[in-house]
DNA sequence: GTCAATAATCTTGTATACAAAAATAGTCTT
DNA sequence: AAGACTATTTTTGTATACAAGATTATTGAC
């Protein structure tokens, strides 16, 4: 009976969405939704909003709700819009960067490079995005805090795809010390180029993993 | 009947929000607005939930929807992700723009110095956006000229105020010829800080402008 | 058999009705 | 008189009912 009602039900459908089970272009029909959740159309209605805000679906007037994954294009875009973020931020966070969170950064790698060890990828995906937020709070700005970390969380499942190509961790890790070796040392441009190119790696990768995709499925 | 009503409401209280009928911390009753609109309270709260998307009105769970203003802090923060924001579509464009983009770029220009010569304000702010709109757009990166723009659009009852300031247009229209140079000559870190600069000002000038109000009402 | 027009059906958008949680007012106790 | 507890009243969140546009099916003409 809270509010929370339609906050769920628009996380149960991002994750239906995100695991295959409504693919793009599918309908999502009202009256069926809300009987498979238990439901009235109202709070229904209410999450397919929220979703259609995140991009996740487009609302066409009198025609309903449409699943709408974002296209290869479209998915560069977001990893090109994303790593100049990151870059923003770093660049503002090489001026703006506290002692203790740096320290914070030195640890986040720590437990990452430990994850690769112990062969846990679920722990190195944690702190890896650990490392990112640390580094989006310091820019000083919340906004673009808040900005970056809405970004961040909708490539959440294309990102995590593409981790598991061989080697990419031990590159990433070699990154990150880069990256805070920059903040350390305050140079501005170092760790945002280093941000940018860290990011925009990612967005190279999962297009070269569509396209082989691609090709071996003809 | 459409599902524009809601979008209708949404327009009509942003404008209250903007016009100042409505302040920081006011709650909006669902039933005295409908009353209001001459609709019922479902509709209403699509638009309310609309703004809070746009971030203009916080929801709080079974207490209701508050305007929601930004503060000083906040609007600077937002200023500068807007500059680095542009500065990225400056960057990117330098690199991509079109030669029939740059003679936009000029027409606009012209425009602008035109609608200052004439004392025409409004003309001259329709025609700075035209410019600001085809730099987002020659970006060759579609999801960040559609974040660009809703930024852009946010940021326009804070960014109108400071126009009126003295000289300001002339400064803007100065700088304008700068980018436009960048972008011509293909130079994309001058094209990045031009536009950087041109539009953090803005924060600049709102920010002593705030504070100048601030002073005053003591 | 194909196409078009129209009727039936389905689905969305809106209104109203109801339930539960907050806010408020009032009463009782100390 | 102050504070706490309870009852009343608002107000939000949800369900259901209804209206109008969109879709589909059916029928008729060519």
């Amino acid at each position: 009976m809270e509010q929370r009602r339609a906050d769920i039900i628009a996380e149960a459908l991002e994750e239906r969405i995100f695991d295959g089970t409504f693919s793009d272009g599918d309908r999502l029909d009202e009256v069926r939704l809300s009987e498979q959740f238990g439901v009235s159309r109202t709070p229904l209605r209410e999450a397919l909003q929220r979703l259609a805000r995140s991009g996740l679906v487009e609302l066409i007037p009198r025609r309903g709700a449409f699943v709408r994954q974002p296209g290869p294009v479209e998915l560069m875009e977001m990893f090109e819009v994303m790593a100049e973020i990151e870059a923003v931020c770093g660049r503002l966070a090489a001026l703006r960067i506290s002692d203790a969170a740096l320290q914070e950064l030195h640890d986040a790698n720590a437990k990452c490079q430990a994850a690769i060890d112990a062969l846990e990828p679920d722990t190195y995906y944690i702190e890896n995005e650990r490392f990112h937020h640390i580094i989006y709070q310091q820019s000083g700005n919340s906004f673009l805090a808040s900005e970056a970390g809405a970004l961040h969380r909708r490539l959440k499942p294309f990102r995590r795809q593409q981790l598991r190509l061989r080697g990419r961790m031990d590159q990433s890790m070699a990154e990150h010390r880069i990256i805070v070796e920059a903040l350390e040392n305050g140079q501005p441009e170092a760790a945002a180029d280093a941000l940018r190119g860290h990011v925009a790696i990612q967005g190279e990768k999962f297009h070269s993993l569509m396209a082989a995709l691609k090709s071996a499925a003809e």
